[in-house]
DNA sequence: TGTTGACCTTGAAGTTGCTACAGGGTGTTA
DNA sequence: TAACACCCTGTAGCAACTTCAAGGTCAACA
């Protein structure tokens, strides 16, 4: 099948399987005479499988390691599991923060109940007070 | 003073604070003899509620719109306001899709008790059927 | 036969908010 | 005079795509 079937049936885009061949994440396919590519069911298979954990929000690069650990067919799924639980991980770190930010915003829009002038607008003067507390290194991609 | 004390003060870089410059986001400063930038208080007080901003989260667009919002001394905070609340709800959506994603990637994680053959991988099996539910737009840049 | 339209090709640039150079100039101290 | 910390500009890189430009291919229709 050619890549607009493929993209279709992986509910994405053409430019998106180039992007993933280019980058590794999808092997070349054969191509036609006309240089078209040419897919085949196992390529629909790994497509979908990258586009499901897409849609679980893991990186490329988890995704690589899922696809690496999935080629010896001798090995067990330890490493599997373990790179799920580090996704996991992150996505609780994720809400963690987002959680905290979302308090020290509700605390700030508290600080202006009613539209008034500028000098006395609290958002305003808490947006200027805060102490730039060195905000939390990103530790996710999320 | 100079773009180093600057971004020591505001708890930045150099690189930031010539990243905001360049982008509009803190106006050009007066430059020395030597054409080092030249600091006052007021783009102090700009540049750490530009940071403050960040530190909750908001993209430049919207800081773009505070300061906007800011220069007209006769308007009231509602627009202000208006930008606060557009923002708890970025925040307050991308919390509920992470927590939606946590579910989900909780129940996968379910189908797979202990390190097995590949093959039996319940995890792996997810993964692979998993219908691409064609995953939700983000509305958010969280 | 010509042409319309849908599809394919490549490569480059844009998105966000920085960070990290590279390659140079300036200024103070030893 | 040299070392060192600081400043300057401009460019490239990150993630995961999306968009665009400029063109090639193919089937159908008048």
């Amino acid at each position: 099948m050619k890549i607009g079937e493929l993209a279709r049936l992986a509910d994405c885009t053409s430019e998106t399987v180039r992007f993933y061949e280019k980058t590794g994440l999808l092997p070349p396919p054969q191509r036609e005479a006309n240089n078209y590519r040419s897919y085949g069911e196992r390529h629909l298979e790994r497509l979908r499988f990258i586009r499901n954990c897409r849609a679980l929000d893991m990186t490329h690069e988890e995704i690589h390691q899922l696809l690496s650990l999935m080629v010896d067919p001798q090995s067990d799924c330890g490493g599997v599991n373990q790179v799920l639980d580090a996704h996991i991980c992150h996505v609780d770190a994720r809400i963690a923060e987002l959680v905290q930010l979302k308090a020290q915003l509700d605390e700030l829009r508290q600080r202006c109940q009613q539209t008034q002038a500028l000098d006395a607008c609290g958002i305003l003067q808490g947006l200027a007070e805060m102490e730039t507390a060195a905000r939390p290194e990103r530790h996710t991609h999320l």
